[in-house]
DNA sequence: CTGAAAGCGCTTACAG
DNA sequence: CTGAAAGCGCTTACAG
């Protein structure tokens, strides 16, 4: 700038005033404008942040268990889309689900002076953010809410998403129903599972334990629990199948029974392929991109001044009837009812 | 930290030198230490790299067409690996294939004074670079390389995957080869087409000019090109779908047609339900994590003082079969030829 | 409208 | 080892 100055004959304020548009005489502006091109000068962002009286940096950090996770992608596009229409940019990191990561990160991006914080958090005490909260910090929680802090948070309806499903595989004359679950520290799990009992009792089922396995972490597990449980003396006429991985397990397993044509299947969250495996996989399906502008949205209403109490938004799922959800029980089952 | 030394009775430097780890009394340092914790210090990292000699930022920005694309947030993990390993951050962004936005992001990016860009490309003029190159920033392509612009680039092997698919195919009896390819203009898509090209010559075989269909944007588009190509007085015996959309239009055309277990089929990108459609899917899949870290790397070996000339890597790509790609040619045109 | 000066939060020679 | 002082690149009252 003071190379601009020096080489428009102005003083360096007026290269300032030229370069954030308050008036200046148009034949100085044009001076130090061609200045400006001739030396491809560029203003350090940071240097003008720091004495700048609103201090805003014009960045967002997004702490995602995995930005590679194709969910967490789409929330980060649609965290980008709104963010963007501001001249905000977004860094993002992934935590691993680990709850120190999870912090340093929160660290690393409070030092870089982001504006804002959007987390999935990973761990289990999110206190340690109050500070970064008094400093300013817009801070908001996506996926699975904060604990121990209150704060803005946007999470998908998980129990309303598999009662949905669920209700769907009684209408249409399913008693027995099979539920694969995650690891039930995870929120979006537990959730998930409180969706499937709720739905069970509206329908005034009860639950039979042989016909609900939990904490399957993987294709694998997933895959070796859906054998079994499709194997047990009275086994179910249709299967819930809670996440991804277990989803896959799941129809590996109905494969190689050779079941996927007899036995009802939904799944939570979509998948790429899912309209070309046979049958078509009926899903109910989030909205990540909505959580991602929402999310934003939150932080943004805070930083113009927002200071009400924290805001907890629930964002509703869609059922996706494609063909394995609407496989009827077989014969004999109905009639037992 | 002014408050820091004023509770601690120091002065700001010592101050500074217990945050940057350099020898301080060991008594001073824990008084720092203490007002540190109890004030909720935290470095400005703008201005600490403002005054710094190295001037780095501990950042990196990416620029891709859509962070939210699988192949691109796959990339983005692998780039993030290994900068967080040096402590370095990142910004991505999305510049949905626009010139103008890439070259907008690419400013913005400079201006928060990133270390390093990586880009995948959009435009085809990347002379621009030139002067943040010249500033110090280590600028690094991924997936396509640049135009008008010496620089770094890692690429996956578009045209040696397509070959050695397409060689399969001929291994296994094939000599009436559909195509099915994206917009030329796209680098990879070009790419992949001349793959294409040298496997058929490869094979002694001449192109036919009914079987190649280009330009296909998106699957329904891919999809009635598959249809018609595969409806031709002589069809194919086998395809070749050079991108994950188009292989989404081919397989439901196949399907449409009852074709899926007469016809072969090998496709470009892996997806996650490949080996769950009838038949599995053969692809030829690239290593999107390699290519991120690669290109990471390639952005430190530049900021270590690497100042050789332009470096282009190729990652190599994987055929994995499973089934579609294995299917032969029927018995009559067998004996055809 | 323009310029000289102070200062944002920090680091780093320079003395001591 | 420690402190006073200068200065990184910028913005912004304060005079003129």
């Amino acid at each position: 700038m003071k190379d601009v100055a020096a080489l428009a004959g102005v003083s360096v304020s007026t290269v300032s005033r030229v370069v954030n548009g308050t008036d200046v005489d148009a034949a100085l502006t044009r001076r130090v404008r061609d200045a400006a091109q001739l030396l491809g000068y560029r203003r350090d962002h940071a240097a003008s942040t720091l004495r700048r009286a609103d201090r805003q940096s014009g960045s967002l950090g997004l702490i995602f268990e995995d930005v590679s996770n194709p969910l967490f992608s789409v929330v980060h596009r649609g965290v980008e889309d709104v963010a963007r229409s501001r001249g905000v940019l977004t860094f993002a990191a992934s935590s691993d689900d680990d709850p120190d990561a999870e912090r340093q990160l929160a660290q690393a991006f409070s030092e870089r002076g982001v504006d804002g914080l959007i987390i999935v958090p990973a761990g289990h005490d999110h206190s340690y953010l109050m500070r970064e909260r008094e400093a300013g910090t817009a801070i908001v929680f996506v996926d699975r809410p904060p604990r121990l802090l209150e704060a803005d948070s946007v999470l998908a309806d998980n129990a309303d998403g598999v009662r949905g499903g669920v209700a769907r595989l009684v209408e249409n004359g399913h008693r027995r129903i099979g539920y694969l679950g995650d690891r039930q520290r995870i929120f979006t799990a537990a959730e998930r599972y409180r969706g499937f009992r709720q739905a069970l009792a509206a329908a005034g089922i009860e639950e039979d334990p042989e016909l609900v396995r939990l904490d399957l972490y993987d294709s694998e597990v997933a895959h070796d629990a859906a054998r079994e449980l499709l194997t047990v003396s009275d086994p179910p006429t249709a299967l819930f199948a809670s996440q991804n991985l277990i989803t896959i397990g799941a129809v590996h397993a109905l494969r190689e029974l050779a079941l996927e044509h007899r036995m009802a299947l939904i799944a939570f969250d979509d998948l790429t392929l899912a309209d070309l495996i046979e049958p078509g996989l009926t899903v109910v399906a989030q909205d990540p991109v909505a959580l991602g502008r929402r999310a934003a949205e939150l932080v943004f209403d805070r930083l113009d001044g927002y200071e009400g109490p924290a805001r907890s938004e629930v964002i509703p799922t869609t059922l996706i009837p494609r063909g394995s959800g609407e496989l009827p029980p077989p014969a004999g089952n109905r009639r037992a009812q």
